[in-house]
DNA sequence: TCCCACCATCTGGTCAGACCACTTGACCAC
DNA sequence: GTGGTCAAGTGGTCTGACCAGATGGTGGGA
């Protein structure tokens, strides 16, 4: 293993992953009451300020309901969390969570070719080339790894050109709860980035400016690799 | 106008804002470094740690890149914001940006079929009651306020059954970019609240357990609306 | 002349303690 | 009951200090 960047790790983020966890893993329950910010700096031994920045930083991402001299409550993660909550639901307890797992995989299936079609739609004609480029890295690595990485690239510039704001904000968390785990999912997605043909199928469309086949294009090339990994995880459910 | 509950906003939510707006409208161009911690504390007259709180909530989701000893640069929110930006790029400068709002709007075309194959294919039986109940309730009231709680309401439920949650994660993201402004959009949007004929046939197709009749149906509800309210963005974008 | 160890000085990270503002609930007078 | 009062607890904010990492200039040595 290559030399990595030490993480380092700031007292207000131990705190908010200390807290987080408590609260996505049910420690404290949705509608109760966290202890107050003096009384958890004294149990976590850090400074109020310290704690209050996670909890602050908590609230913001509507995962706590903090009222000026009332408690702190904990909110329903599973009705307010936003997406950016993924990478912390996708690994529970240590253990990958096969059931947010499989949704990930039906998400993408239901938005990829709809963001293909769009594509299609209004992608201009440098978009082609651009999209050949990058298949054409791809092929011509073995890596695994930066094949995915490639892969990615592709449907980077796929949601660029299909011009939506929603589609490529979700894009980016979908890609942040996907990038730090690429390493462990590359030999897992690696069936689907060996299918260069199927991603050149799909750049045709897009080119073409045919939305309808574009998004065909794109369930032929998400669906078989989804469909196994859907069974690899049903079948891990089992045991 | 109801009398309604005072919102009190916090000096590092009113530095957070501020700084956001830098940030999103282009104050501060990606990659360029913010002041520091102690020089915005001194330019906004208040202390280093209202700042600080709110830079670190930014960091959170993305927005800025802080390094211990070095400069706090801006990121390019289009590349890493997540979908909880969604509000504030909605309205921008005070005016809604009609781009964004097609891709909501194309986005719930999209996703909204693919929820409702899904619960299709999950829903138990009780699920068919439920969605009844919601829209004999959405039926009975004339407050265009009153039914889009109740529709939000309806796929609240459709995206419960669909267990996913990837994009039970993205209808609160997006639900809560909807909420503040409902009121505002509830008139916009009456003429899909009103065809309860729709939500029905897809109603019936969820508790069938038919996925493809109910991705239809779910397009034929979400379709018209969209239609009608793209092409008059496109009438607000032309002047 | 060039290189590099060193250090001043910038940045963010953390803490302690104080005080203000708000909510809550108990208690009391009406 | 109703409303007022008050103490205690909670979050909100500030000050000032010090720690720790990054950066760039500088002077000494090769």
């Amino acid at each position: 293993m290559p030399l990595q960047p030490v993480h380092r790790r700031s007292v207000p983020d131990e705190v908010f992953d200390q807290v987080l966890s408590e609260v996505v893993d049910g420690g404290i329950g949705a509608g109760e009451p966290l202890p107050s910010e003096r009384r958890l700096a004294e149990v976590l031994g850090v400074s109020r300020p310290a704690v209050r920045e996670a909890l602050q930083r908590m609230a913001q991402t509507r995962l706590l309901e903090v009222r000026h001299g009332g408690a702190t409550t904990v909110r329903d993660f599973r009705r307010y969390a936003g997406l950016d909550l993924l990478p912390r639901l996708l690994v529970r307890g240590g253990d990958l969570d096969t059931a947010v797992a499989r949704s990930v995989l039906e998400a993408r299936l239901v938005i990829g070719p709809g963001v293909a079609a769009l594509a299609a739609e209004r992608g201009g004609p440098a978009l082609e080339a651009t999209l050949t480029e990058t298949l054409d890295a791809l092929a011509a690595t073995d890596d695994d790894v930066e094949r995915q990485l490639q892969a990615l690239a592709f449907w980077d510039h796929v949601v660029d050109a299909a011009d939506s704001m929603v589609f490529r904000l979700m894009f980016n968390s979908l890609r942040a709860a996907y990038e730090p785990a690429l390493e462990a999912l590359a030999p897992v997605m690696a069936e689907e980035v060996g299918q260069v043909g199927a991603y050149r199928v799909l750049t045709a469309a897009i080119g073409a400016g045919d939305p309808e086949t574009a998004r065909a294009a794109a369930d032929r090339v998400l669906r078989p690799a989804t469909t196994s990994i859907l069974s690899g995880l049903s079948a891990l459910e089992e045991s």
